[in-house]
DNA sequence: CCTTGACCTTCCAGTGACTGGAACCCTTAT
DNA sequence: ATAAGGGTTCCAGTCACTGGAAGGTCAAGG
C-alpha cells in the first residue's frame, strides 16, 4: 500500500505519516522503487497514533501506548495511569479555557461595540 | 526601571519581556550602560500585553489591540469584533477539549486497571 | 585594588507536532 | 516524447517563548 492510500484509509495526512516514520513511530517496508509499502500492522498503528492524538495524547504519550498496546504482557493499570493523568490535564485546560471565557464574554456584553471610542475591553485589559 | 523590576511590576518573565522588544512590542530607552530603561508608559503597555496574553489573544492580536488602545480615535466597535472572534476560538476550544474529556473518562472508567493485560482503552484506540 | 555575586547584555538553539515548498525521481497513459 | 500525477528527500517556517553560553556592569566587602 502506497502512502497515500495509508492516508486515506488512517484518515492522517501523508506529510504527517513521513513524520511519525522519521521518528520512529511507524518503519513501514520499502519497494525497490524506494517507495514507502504499508502493510496491515502499519495501518493499524496508524490508526491507533490518529486515534489516540485526537483524544489529545502527546506523540510521547502515544509512543508509550504503542509500546503498552504490543506488549502482551504489560498491566493495564499502566495505561489507565497514563490515561488518568492526561484527563487530568485536559480537566485543568478546560477549567482555564472557561476562566477566559467568562472573562472575556463580560467584556463583550459590557461593550457596545459603537463607533465611539470608549470601550471597556481596552480599559480592563489597561488595567486589571 | 531595570529589566528584572519590570518584570517584577508585571508578572512577567525578564525573557518575556526581552522578546517583547524584539518582536517591536515595547521599545524602552538605554541607559548609557546598555541596560533597558522601563518608563511608566513602557510598563503600561507590558501589562496590557501580560493581560491580553492572559485571556488568550494571539501575540498578533495583542499587537492589534495595543495600536487600537493608542489610537484615541478607534471605534470601540472594532475591539469588540476581535474579542467576539477570539472569543468563538475558545469555546470551539473548550468543546473540542469536553469531547476528549468525556470519551476519555468513559474508558478511564470502563478499564479495571489491575494486573492483568486486557485494557478496554487500549482496545478503544485500536479499533476505533 | 581585587574579588565576589548579582545584575545586565547578545546570540544561538530547542521546544511540539507538524506544514509548506523546492527539487527531483517513478509510473502510466497518450 | 511528454505530461500528469504519484512518490522521494531535505530545508525552512510555524508560535511564543525558554534555556544556556559567553561576556559586560555594578555595588559591597576584604
Amino acid at each position: 500500500m502506497n502512502i497515500s492510500q495509508a492516508a486515506g484509509e488512517t484518515g492522517l495526512p501523508a506529510k504527517t505519516i513521513r513524520y511519525y516514520e522519521e521518528i520512529g513511530l511507524v518503519t513501514p517496508l520499502r519497494d525497490s522503487n524506494g517507495y514507502r509499502a504499508f502493510g496491515e500492522a502499519d495501518v493499524h498503528k496508524l490508526t491507533f497514533l490518529a486515534r489516540s492524538r485526537a483524544l489529545g495524547f502527546s506523540i510521547e504519550d502515544c509512543r508509550t501506548l504503542l509500546g503498552l498496546w504490543e506488549d502482551q504482557s504489560r498491566a493495564s493499570s499502566d495505561v489507565r495511569t497514563l490515561a488518568k493523568e492526561h484527563l487530568a490535564q485536559i480537566e485543568a485546560k478546560i477549567e482555564d479555557l472557561q476562566a477566559m471565557r467568562d472573562t472575556l464574554s463580560e467584556l463583550v456584553e459590557a461593550c457596545v461595540g459603537d463607533d465611539r471610542p470608549d470601550c471597556p475591553i481596552l480599559k480592563d485589559l489597561a488595567s486589571a
